[in-house]
DNA sequence: TATACAAGTTGAGTTACATCA
DNA sequence: TATGATGTAACTCAACTTGTA
């Protein structure tokens, strides 16, 4: 009986697939989550979409199930938000795309759209991200001048699919690489670098909360479990103490465990535990006795 | 020693929201 | 009451620093 029911619950728990070795290739789908709040679901929807590439997990089971691909969608990439990006980004997209044909990044310098974002003049001219460039690494702010202190840049949409389209195909680059995607896309190597490094912290974070929040439900699940199974034992001694209950279960049932499969299972009435001929392999036993047999030598199990 | 990378930090930019005139 | 300007907290992300293999 408990045995059947364990296995119809599948509470398969693959934990090496938690190595950090394993991480990347870890990948989890969960179809639902304990906190469902908005932001949180929406997140973790693109996220467990997002770092899905490799396959996905039953949350109910805690199962590793097959590989689940997505053909054409940027499975790196949010979706859309839709209160957040909708008001701001789309706007801001419509912007680019009117705007801003260059693959060049964009340097804002000047905060928000209240307070009338103008079209960036650097993001026509390459001398201003040639200016930009020289503030990297190995140039000093001061060489820079003081006021272009690290100003921020904002890759271009062009740039940053390009970057990801890439990152899909490899997380790391070779200097090779590096080269060619920065002349690609007009950047500075340290830029593709940064980017990417960048991008493999996202990516781990992302996929510890992931883990975090599979671990957390299966974590449920046990508990759950435990606390029925624990139930069922209660139910099992109270049965045990009262005789005259005891006696009007009908049919009596015998929990053994098979030597062989180490299932446990209920005989049926009539069947005892009896041994097996001495001089016969349990296995071939199993495979070689009939059933007329089994009732004499009844300890085999009748499930394997 | 040089290099690449991870982890952590910094700071500019962005957004949503509350407040006020 | 509706509207626009302003302030601000929370957030994102490029760039940086540091430690390590």
């Amino acid at each position: 009986m408990i045995a059947a029911e364990n296995e119809d619950l599948g509470l398969s728990l693959s934990l090496a697939s938690f190595s950090r070795n394993n991480q990347e290739q870890l990948s989890v789908k969960l179809n639902a989550y304990s906190v469902p709040s908005p932001n949180n679901l929406q997140k973790l929807q693109w996220m467990t979409d997002a770092f899905s590439p490799f396959g996905h997990r039953d949350s109910t089971s805690c199962h590793v199930a097959a590989p689940i691909f997505l053909p054409g969608i940027d499975v790196n990439r949010p979706p859309k938000a839709a209160g957040r990006e909708d008001n701001g980004e789309d706007e801001e997209e419509e912007e680019e795309d009117a705007g801003v044909d260059s693959p060049n990044s964009t340097i804002s310098s000047v905060s928000g759209k209240r307070s009338g974002r103008e079209p960036d003049p650097s993001v026509a001219g390459a001398d201003e991200n040639e200016a930009d460039r020289a503030s990297s690494r190995g140039v000093s702010d001061e060489e820079d001048g003081p006021e272009n202190s690290r100003k921020k840049l904002r890759l271009s949409k062009d740039q940053s699919s390009v970057l990801e389209e890439s990152f899909r195909e490899h997380h790391t680059l070779n200097p090779k690489q590096k080269q060619a995607l920065a002349k690609q896309l007009g950047l500075r190597p340290r830029q593709v670098e940064v980017w990417f490094q960048n991008r493999r912290a996202r990516t781990k974070l992302k996929q510890t909360e992931i883990d975090c929040e599979f671990l957390k439900r299966c974590c449920d699940n046990l508990t759950e479990e435990n606390r029925r199974l624990q139930k069922e034992v209660q139910e099992l001694k109270a049965l045990k103490l009262s005789p005259q209950l005891y006696m009007q279960m009908a049919p009596r049932t015998t929990l053994t465990m098979c030597p062989s499969c180490e299932r446990v299972t209920a005989l049926p009435p009539g069947h005892h535990l009896r041994a097996k001929p001495m001089n016969q392999d349990l296995r071939t036993y199993h495979a070689s006795s009939q059933p007329a047999e089994r009732t004499t030598y009844s300890l085999a199990c009748q499930l394997c």
